[in-house]
DNA sequence: GTGGTCTAGACCACG
DNA sequence: GTGGTCTAGACCACT
């Protein structure tokens, strides 16, 4: 269900991090549906539990998912509103980018090449 | 020669950085252009020379100028190479936000809409 | 806790910058530690606040520190990372000065005299 | 006779720069020798003849050649001084990163060990 | 309380 | 003259 690259740069709980928030983002979990244990996501992924621990503290953090002790980890109910509100921050990012990249010459149409790349 | 809006939430020393960089970017200063001295610049603009000096050793810490002790502060000789490298992060990382984007499910239409307002 | 020449030819900030540097890598402070205020280092060293915040800012933007405005100044979480990466490359540094100092004539010897001396 | 990579990010000049230091330090070429003309060396690589022109510039600023005009370009007589010079220069540059080498806590086998693979 | 910015004014080494 | 550093003291926004 995830895939773990052990050897990568990026530390091991901040790609379950993007992993657990991309199950989210396309709609494959929403909002109230439970998340492995961490002992069973430990030995599926053979991770050390604490590893697994940080991403949910992480997740936790975002306001992502509820942790209940002695009952399990949650996708958080008001997660749509937490995620909307990234987006908007993303896109205003987005925007900035894009202001400075016409400031420095880049033309309108090198920006739509790669919005049509990436949506193909 | 400069504009500086001392009311602004943006640092003086930031406006400074960016209008620099904009000059070169526009071709009106280029490779081994003098700028004007801490001195002069801080009595034109009515500005601390500190403040002026943050400006110039920012730019000089990007790559933009080169500043000498004892003969001023002149844009640096492979400025061009720098501001293409930066331009080429800056596409990355707009790609990357895009690519974010459309995972969290933002139409092509919104980006689209968003990057005609920019050069409209 | 800092040892400060004021009357050495290095800069004071540079100073500060190279001992907390050295805290890290000696592990005497890790990641997520806090480090004194602004003001709180002023007065302990007697050294102006501006110093030190410069000095700060630098540790920032070197990704060793994250300052937080309100809250404080903390150990990076990656600083391991960074300072790995930085290691990497005073490495390949090193090693195109010694190819360079090789095609120049200087004979291995020499240079291993130099390594000895440093470390004795 | 040189090696030009016009793909390369290095600007051509500096690869000339480069390649003509490389064969003085070599000792291919000696003090009084005569480089190849700016229009000769221009057809042989097809190269603009600015660039070349641009690279003896910088060769003359070094001290290492001298230009005559009608004559043509010399190794300088006392390019074994300057070089001698600029020899120190580095070995002290070298000196400094060995020093924040081992104060990260690089042991002087891993040292030695790059040295012995340069100097195999 | 914290960090970030700015002014005012000074000294230094270097060219 | 130049840039670079430092002190003294102030204000701001944010926690």
């Amino acid at each position: 269900m995830f895939q773990i690259d052990i050897m990568s740069r990026k530390p091991v709980y901040e790609q379950l991090v993007e992993q657990i928030e991309r199950l989210v983002l396309t709609g494959l979990m929403t909002a109230g549906d439970k998340l492995p244990s961490v002992r069973n996501m430990s030995v599926d992924l053979s991770i050390n539990p604490n590893t697994i621990q940080k991403a949910y503290a992480e997740l936790e953090r975002r306001g992502v998912i509820n942790s209940v002790p002695g009952r399990g980890s949650f996708i958080s109910m008001n997660v749509k509103d937490i995620l909307l509100e990234r987006k908007q921050g993303k896109i205003q990012e987005m925007r900035g980018i894009i202001e400075e990249l016409k400031m420095a010459g880049i033309p309108k149409e090198e920006i739509l090449e790669i919005i049509n790349e990436i949506y193909d």
